[in-house]
DNA sequence: AAATCTCCCTGTAGGC
DNA sequence: TGCCTACAGGGAGATT
């Protein structure tokens, strides 16, 4: 599932594609996503060139210069970069085909990703305007978090993933930082301590920069062919249930926490 | 204000 | 082998 640095490899993946180029036309082969697809989409769209693509937590943000379209690819949306002429698969929605030949396609199985218009006020938007700072911008500090998880019952990893306390943060990346941190995913966000914190915010700082650094963990754009990033196998929790710890063999331990599943070492995290 | 619940969707896994 | 059901999961929006 895309997260933070799956999105960005994306981010960085689509852009010499087109950045700069002018919209031909805007098509779609879905009713809707999560939601209908914002009808400024087809109409403000075509003529216009892309001025810059950017990430904010999952989001990609398509600029141009009457607004910005706003891309989420929810659990197993990705995107490609395709020729024209290009058939069409299975859960292809949606696409933008360029002045240079090339299209941008949208394939999400569950069509939990969305597609929508925002105007030129992008922080004023309802998808945006409540998300918490970006991890790897220096607003996501220690003091910051210490703060934030004050009178926060919910168990940390809960905590991490609410991204309203900190944009772009899924259940890998949670599950991996907490490892990182030594921190039990259940415990409870109001009894971080300042060193539980401080070794926190490293640890999510440090886990999605290795990843992006590596190509993330599953991502899949460009030109059609498959991609796994190399993050997949530095996981060291993560869907190992049952597998020893990297670090001192225990079996890792899966529980299900708010409907959501958490992978820890019960030695190494306490 | 914060926590919890519901729902969207489809592939996959497990039971028989 | 094949049908049927349960289930997973991101996150907005509703409800408690």
């Amino acid at each position: 599932m895309p997260e933070l640095p799956e999105v960005e490899i994306v981010r960085l993946g689509i852009s010499p594609y087109i950045s700069g180029n002018a919209v031909v036309s805007v098509t779609t082969h879905s009713t809707k996503l999560r939601w209908l697809i914002s009808p400024e989409v087809f109409t403000e769209l075509p003529g216009q060139s892309i001025l810059s693509i950017e990430r904010r937590g999952k989001y990609l943000l398509l600029h141009f210069s009457t607004g910005s379209m706003l891309i989420h690819l929810g659990m197993t949306g990705y995107l490609r970069i395709v020729p024209v002429g290009t058939d069409l698969g299975k859960h292809d929605h949606f696409e933008i085909l360029f002045k240079n030949s090339i299209i941008l396609r949208l394939n999400d199985v569950r069509k939990f990703g969305s597609v929508s218009w925002v105007g030129l006020n992008t922080q004023s938007h309802k998808h945006l305007q409540e998300l918490g700072p970006e991890p790897l911008t220096e607003s996501f500090n220690c003091t910051y978090l210490y703060n934030k998880s004050r009178s926060r019952k919910v168990t940390v990893v809960q905590f991490i993933m609410d991204h309203k306390v900190v944009a772009g943060i899924g259940n890998i990346y949670a599950n991996e930082a907490l490892f990182r941190a030594k921190i039990r995913p259940t415990m409870p966000a109001d009894r971080l301590s300042i060193a539980h914190t401080v070794s926190l915010v490293a640890a999510i700082k440090s886990v999605l920069t290795a990843s992006i650094l590596v190509g993330g963990t599953m991502i899949d754009f460009r030109d059609g062919t498959e991609k796994y990033g190399h993050f997949l196998e530095k996981l060291a929790v993560y869907h190992r249930s049952g597998q020893p710890c990297v670090v001192c063999t225990t079996q890792i331990q899966q529980k299900r926490v708010a409907r959501r599943s958490v992978f820890y070492c019960k030695e190494c995290q306490r």
